[in-house]
Order: C-alpha cells, then sequence, then structure tokens
DNA sequence: CATGAATGAGTTTTCATTCAT
DNA sequence: GATGAATGAAAACTCATTCAT
C-alpha cells in the first residue's frame, strides 16, 4: 500500500515526465532528463518505478484518469441538473472545446500516447476503454434525442473522432485560435441543429 | 543528379523502412534493421543518406508524395468530369474512406508521422503543407455548393480532421469494420445533405 | 563489546547469507536480498558490518569455525578415546563422509569460498590456515602408525585433497549417491589397509 | 559460418578474459577491462559475443576443449605405443601433475569454473561431460589391470578427484613445490603399486 | 536500534557513424 | 558501390552506502 509521501513523489516525477513531453518524444527523453526536471536523483526513478517502460505505464494511467476526472466533474457539476437536453450537449461542447480539445499541453501529450498505443497493445487497451466510456457517455446524452441506440452511438464515435481530429489539427495546423473556435463552434451547431 | 539506379536504391530503403514501421516507432527502429528489409548492407544507408534523421525526412516526404499522388490521380481521372457536383463529393468521400481512411498500414504510420511532427518543426512544416492542400482541394469542390469561401474552408477543416480522427480510431478502437463503415458512411451523407 | 542480542543478530545475518548462497554465488548477491533472508532492514546490515566485504569475511570466519567445531567436537567425545588407532582412523572417515564431504549444502559453500580465496590473499591465508590444522591433526592420528612424521603429513594432505575433490564432485557431477559412497569407502578402506 | 579472421579476433578475446582470470573473478572483471587486455573497443565484444554471459559460456568452452585436447594430443602420441601398461600409467600420472595439477594458472582459472559450474546448470552439465570423460578414459587405461569396470571406474573417479584436490590445494596452501611433488608422486606411486 | 528514501558511481548494452578494404 | 569491423557516446539499470527521521 503506498504511503502518501510515496504517491506524491510519484506523480511529482509523472508530472516531470508530462513537462518533458512538451519538449521530446518519450523515445528520446532520459531517465536522467526526467529525474532533473522532478528535481531528483536518476537512481531514485528506479526506486518508484521498475523501468523506464513502467513509469510510462502509470504515466498513462495518470493522464488518462485526470482527464476523465475533468470529463466526470464537469457532468457532476450542480449546475448540470434541470437544463434542457440540447443546451446540455452545447455546454458539453463548449467545455470540450475548451479544457480539452484546445488544450494544447494535452493535445500534444495525446498525439503521443497516440503514437505509443499504436504500437504497444497494452497502452492501446487502455486508450481504447478510455474512448469506449467516452463515446458512451456521449451516446447516453444523444440517447434522449434519438431513437435508435446504434445511430446515437455512431454519431459519438464520430463527434469523438471530430474533436480528435482538431486536437491534432490544434498542433500541426498551427492554425488561428479564432478561426480555430470558430470551426468547432461550426461543426457543433450544425450537430444540434441536426438532432 | 541522381542516377536511376541510385533513386531505385533509395526508394527500396523507404520502402523497407515504411515496413519497419508497421512494427516498431522509428525511435526504436535501428539502421540495421531498415538496411536487413531493404536487403542491403547498412553502411549502404550511410552512403544514399546523410544520417539516421535523413532516412527519416525523405520518408517522410515520400509518404506525403505518394499519397498525393494518389489523391490528384483520382481528382484527374477522365471519369471525374461532367459528374454533378454532390455526386462528385460523394465520389470524393468513397475514395478517401476506402484508400486512405480505411487503410490500416497508412493510418499507422501516419499516427507515427503525427507524432514525430509534433516534435519536429521542419516535418510539422511539411504535414501541415500537405493537410493544406487537401483543405484547399476540399474546399474548391465545396465552393460551388456553397458561397462564403470561409464557410466552404472551415467545413473543409472540419471535414480532414473528422477524418483523420477516424484514421486514429480505426487503429486504436479496433473497430468492426463494417459498423465503421456505416460511421463514415452517416457522417459523410449528412454533409452531403447539409449543402 | 558486542552483546549477546547485537551476537545473535549478527549470526542471523551470517545465517542468511549461507541459505543466498545455495541459490547465488556472492557477488551477485544484493545486501538486500541477504537482509530479506534475515528477515531484517537493509540498512542494518550497515551497522553490524562495515561493509559487504566485511559481511563475507566474518561470514567466512563463521563457516569455517562452525566446522572446525564440528570436527572438534566430534574427536572428543568420550567414545574415541581407548579404541584401536586403525578403528579410529575408519571412525574419523565415516565421519567425514557424512557430516563434510556428502554435505551438499557445505560443499557448495565451499566451492563458493575456494573462489573467494583463489582471489583474495586475507581469505585465503584463513583457508590455508583451517585446512593445516585439518591435515595437522589427521596427521597426528596416522602418527602412531608411520614413522617418518614428513611422510604422514603427506598423506594427510593427500587424504584431505581427495575429501576436497570428492566434495567438488558431489556438486558437479551429480552422482548417484550409492556409487559415491562406494567409492569414497573404497578408497578409505584402501588407505586404511596401507597404514 | 565465422571466417578465420573472425575466430582469430573471437580468440583473442577469449585470451584476454583469462589473463583477467589471473587477477579477478569474472563477476568482478568488466567489459570494458576485458577489452582492455585484447586491446579492442569495447564494444567489439558486443559484435563478436551476444552479451557478457555469452563471453563465459564461449570462454568455458575454449578452456575444456585446450585442457581435452592438450589431454588427446599426449595420448596420441607414437612414443606411447608398446609400452607395458603400468608404465603407460605411471606416465600418465607424470603428465597430468606437469601439465595440469601444477599449471598454477590452469589450476585458478578452474577453481573458477567449478565455482560458476556450481551455480549454473548449463556450464555444471559442460564440466561434468568433462569430467565424466577425463574419468572414462582413465577407467580404460586401469582396464587392463583390474577386471571389475565398476572397480575400474570407481578408481578412476578418486584419482581424479584426488588431482582436482591437489590443484585446488596448489593455489590455496601456497605449497612448496618440491614437497608438493612428493606427495603426489607418492600417492601415485601406492595408486601404480596396488594396481 | 530501525527504517527506507536518496545518492552516485559503475556496469552492461545499444547503436549511429566511420572507414579501410 | 559494397562490406563489415571498429569506435565511442549515451542510455538504462543496479546497488552499496549514507543519513535523516
Amino acid at each position: 500500500m503506498p504511503s502518501k509521501n510515496e504517491e506524491d513523489k510519484r506523480n511529482q516525477i509523472l508530472e516531470a515526465l508530462n513537462a518533458c513531453l512538451q519538449n521530446k518524444p518519450f523515445d528520446q527523453t532520459s531517465i536522467k532528463e526526467i529525474a532533473k526536471a522532478a528535481g531528483v536523483n536518476h537512481g531514485l526513478l528506479h526506486y518508484y518505478f521498475k523501468n523506464k517502460e513502467d513509469i510510462l505505464i502509470h504515466y498513462i494511467d495518470y493522464v488518462i484518469n485526470h482527464y476523465k476526472r475533468m470529463f466526470t466533474d464537469w457532468l457532476n457539476r450542480p449546475e448540470m441538473e434541470g437544463h434542457e437536453q440540447k443546451k446540455r450537449i452545447s455546454a458539453f461542447f463548449l467545455f470540450m472545446n475548451e479544457r480539452i480539445t484546445l488544450n494544447k499541453a494535452l493535445s500534444k501529450v495525446f498525439i503521443e500516447i497516440w503514437e505509443i498505443a499504436a504500437y504497444n497493445p497494452s497502452v492501446k487497451a487502455k486508450l481504447r476503454q478510455a474512448y469506449r466510456e467516452w463515446v458512451d457517455t456521449l451516446a447516453a446524452m444523444l440517447q434522449r434525442l434519438i431513437i435508435d441506440p446504434d445511430v446515437s452511438r455512431r454519431i459519438s464515435t464520430a463527434i469523438v473522432a471530430f474533436l480528435e481530429g482538431m486536437a491534432l489539427f490544434s498542433i500541426i495546423l498551427e492554425p488561428d485560435e479564432a478561426e480555430f473556435q470558430k470551426i468547432l463552434a461550426g461543426f457543433q451547431e450544425k450537430i444540434v441543429d441536426m438532432l
């Protein structure tokens, strides 16, 4: 059972990796660099984690959980209740845009995670699970407006795919932020109209 | 000026890297592995390319050009002419789905290229350029149906983002192929209706 | 002056090392492994011993003393007195076989000690001293049957060399135990006959 | 198929290890030290051998084969033929003493190999096989003088055990060489008389 | 006495790159 | 153009040792 302090130190290391991943991909980031970013001796990383891959695995869990928490915290806000369903979906899009799709640091990290997942089956399984949960949540929201559950699931998948594509573009296209928001808004408006 | 034979050998090496990237990310693929896949001596890779990164840069050009050629070849087919615009757009979607979005080997390589681009400014510039051309081509097709050029550009960007998101999901979600096609088709149908 | 408790703890650690040496050579056995086998915190090993080598030195003393005690205890048994000399020698061989040469755990540890001694002069000196005492004791027993003290010393050395060779073979040859005992018995019988 | 040059280089490295083992046990000898002794870059050791253990395994084969060759070369000398059997056995002992038992460098290396074999099953199997062949050869020589094959095998085993014990003592006891030879000679004389 | 976090030296290993043949 | 031996920098990892609590 990890003590509170141990947990803190581990998170400190994972945060350091997060910072490093803004500059270099994981494979080009050495244990010593992560340690330096964390302000600890490199030997400690082997004390808290089995090996470099183990740091990565814990990091990916950390990121996925972090963003899952962000998501559920938002969903459980008291303000969420009592609203009309279409309003809720619009609010959801607004939240997604601001906190996730347009969060460049997060998007950059996710591009890295996609690549890792593409070659690492166990990471892929974790990421798949996270995306499934996200799609399911969205499908549940759409369910009240669309009768066919298969259809609402397909639309949800398409919406999430679109958001991930936009996250990618926010990094690769170096777009004008205002223009980018218009694309998101315009698209999402069309989705809401369509429902 | 590279001779024909030299050009062949270079492409042979780039194809070998392409094959390697189905198994391992670039950083984990050694020069010797690429050489082995190409059936040439590893020393030769340094004869044909300046260094390992140089192989990567040429490879990315190679992939982008390959897929650009696929795209323009399709656009310039004689069958393309004379059709009604909406039909052309539908046909375009069909082509994209079959040859690009649902081409798993290509999608896997693109996830790798995204990651490389995210950290390498010159690769990012190349990829940005390619996406811009793609978006522009699509915007030109939409132009005839949408009056506002800004709007058609935004829609094009959104469509391409969606397709890239779906390419990602085709790798990460390990989806049922038929179901996946329905998502693509359903979404694209909506787009065409909307125009 | 070490307290009784301190002495116990030290022996507990040395016994733990003894157990570890059944599995791995000393150089491949970490301080933490020894500590774990002893059921104590690894930091403590540095409280009770100066460093890792110091544990080894104390361990070798411990083993040599242990087996020296076994030997003298046996020699000083009341039953030993009054017997005819040849009988005593036969009894000695029997004891050696059972308790030492055929004691596999001991033989394994001794192979390790031989190797350490071969490279470490101070360990070598200790081991040499122990073998000398052993040879001397045996020579003293033979003395009554052989007139020339040089001859009895040479025979003693040869006998001990033979026993150590057999200890080695008990580990390396993985011999059939019964067959192995016959070799020992046959050889020792010849020795006794010869006297 | 290793080329002649490759074989030479490998042997050069194994000889370097042999030299190193006069000073330090294998576990305390670094790859860089072996490389330095061989006069080559340390990276090369990984070119010619899979890893450090692989060097060890090849080294042990090399030593065992080297000494086996010494042994069979001696056995096949033309002078060996036509002699009376007891003379041949005496000659055999003389050879063993001079070239093997009293060869200190070889004995030191063998103590190291014993220890490695004690903990490494595959090395143990190789060493066991070598000892078996040696015992068998000796048993075949004795066979003509002893009727019972079991007896001649036991005596052979005992003789080899004695010789290995003496090799050990030549390192540990730091004996006077002349005295040591007398022990060997006296013992072996007794053996020959006995036959 | 006891604990376990922290340090840093040292080791094996990988691999891009060079270069003589 | 080819080959593959050789180099050396850099990486992950281990572990004895220290020390604050």
